[in-house]
DNA sequence: GACTCCTTCCTACGGTCCATAGGTTTCAGC
DNA sequence: GCTGAAACCTATGGACCGTAGGAAGGAGTC
C-alpha cells in the first residue's frame, strides 16, 4: 500500500479546504480521512482530535489574515487604514467562511498567544497610528475596530441584511458608512 | 408509566437552559431527553431534529432580549439609548452565553420573518431615532449598531480582550469608550 | 544488497449520538 | 366503559469519534 505522506501541516491544509466547502461544523475526521483516501485513525497521528483539527484551521487562517493585513496596511493611514484591515477581513470571510468561522473560535491562552493573533493586534495598532492616539486610548481603538468588523462581517454571513426589505441600502454601502464612522470617531477621540 | 407532558415550548425551554450550561454545541437530544427522564426518540414527537431544537433556542432567546431591550429603551434617547442596547446584550451574552450563541445562529428567511428579528430591527431603529437621521441613514446606522455590539460581545466572550497584557484596560472602560465613538458618530453623521 | 527499526498506516472495536419505523400505552372526551 | 389521538416506547441502522494493537513501508546502517 503506498504511503499519502501525510503531515500535519498537510491534514491542516486539508482541513481549511474542507471548512470553507461544508462549513467548519461539517469538519469531521471521517470526511478528511477520505479525501487523502486513508482510513480515520490514521489521523490520529498527525492530529489529536477533531478539535485539534480545527483549531490548527483556525491557527492557519489567522496567519493567512496577517499577512493579508499587514500587505493591506503597506503605505496607508487614516480611514485609508481601515478600509485595509476591514476589507480583509470582509473579502476574506466571504472567500473563505470556513476559514473565517475557525477564527472565531475560542483559544486556550497558550494557543492564543503562539498564534498570529498577538500579530493581528499589533496590525491593528498600526492601523490607527495615524491618529495619534495615546497607549490606552490606542488599546480602546484596537477592540473597537476588532468589534466593529468582525460583528460586521458575522452578520453579513448570518444574512441579517438580506432579510429586511428589497429596497434597503447594500451591505456594501453600509460598510463604507461603518469606516466613516469610526474614522470620524478616531480622529476626534478626545481622552475622557 | 407516567407521562412526562412535553410540549414544543417545553422541550425548547429546556434546550435552552441546557445551552446556557454546557453551551449550544453541546445541546444534544440525547442529554434533553436524560433531563426529561425520556427516551431519545420521544422527542420527535415536539421537535423536528437537533437542528430545528436549536433554532427553537435562537428563536426564545431573540424574544426574551426583544423584550429587554425594548424595556431598557423605554424613556431614553441619545447616548443613553445606545447604553441600553449594548448593555442588554453585553449582559445577555454572559448571563446567556448558550442562548445568546443561538442569536447568532443563521436562519432561514421565512423563520427570520417570522421571529423577533425584525423586532430587534424596529428597536434599534427606535434607539437612533433621537439621532434625527433619514431612512437610509438610520438602516446603516442600525447596522453599525448590531455589528458593534455583538462583534463586541462575540470578542468578549473568545476572551479577545483577556489575551492581552494584565495592565491592558478592562472590557468595561472599553466599552463605554465605544459608546462614546457611536455617540460621536452619530451625532455628526453628515449625508454623504 | 540484506538488515534494522522507526514511523506510518491499517483493522478491529466500543461508545455516543442522530434519526426512522413501527408498536404500545395513556388519557381526554363521549 | 369505549374510542381514538396523542405521547411515549423498543428496535434498529448509520455516522462519527477515539483507543488498542498489529502490519508494512522505507530511511539509514553495515
Amino acid at each position: 500500500m503506498p504511503r499519502v505522506g501525510l503531515t500535519t501541516a498537510r491534514v491542516a491544509e486539508a482541513a481549511a479546504v474542507l471548512a470553507d466547502e461544508v462549513g467548519l461544523e461539517h469538519v469531521t475526521l471521517a470526511a478528511l480521512a477520505q479525501r487523502f483516501g486513508v482510513a480515520t485513525p490514521s489521523l490520529y497521528t498527525h492530529v489529536r482530535s477533531q478539535a485539534d483539527a480545527r483549531v490548527r484551521v483556525a491557527l492557519l487562517a489567522l496567519e493567512e489574515t496577517a499577512d493579508l493585513v499587514a500587505a493591506a496596511l503597506a503605505g496607508v493611514s487614516g480611514r485609508d487604514a481601515l478600509a485595509a484591515v476591514g476589507g480583509v477581513w470582509r473579502a476574506y470571510a466571504v472567500a473563505h467562511p470556513g476559514r473565517y468561522a475557525a477564527t472565531r473560535l475560542p483559544l486556550d491562552a497558550a494557543t492564543a498567544a503562539s498564534s498570529a493573533g498577538p500579530r493581528h493586534a499589533e496590525l491593528s495598532r498600526a492601523a490607527v497610528r495615524g491618529y495619534r492616539l495615546g497607549e490606552v486610548d490606542a488599546t480602546h481603538a484596537v477592540r473597537l475596530l476588532g468589534a466593529t468588523f468582525h460583528g460586521y462581517a458575522a452578520l453579513d454571513a448570518a444574512g441579517a441584511f438580506g432579510h429586511g426589505p428589497p429596497d434597503a441600502p447594500s451591505s456594501d454601502a453600509s460598510f463604507e458608512r461603518v469606516l466613516d464612522g469610526l474614522h470620524a470617531t478616531l480622529t476626534s477621540w478626545e481622552t475622557r
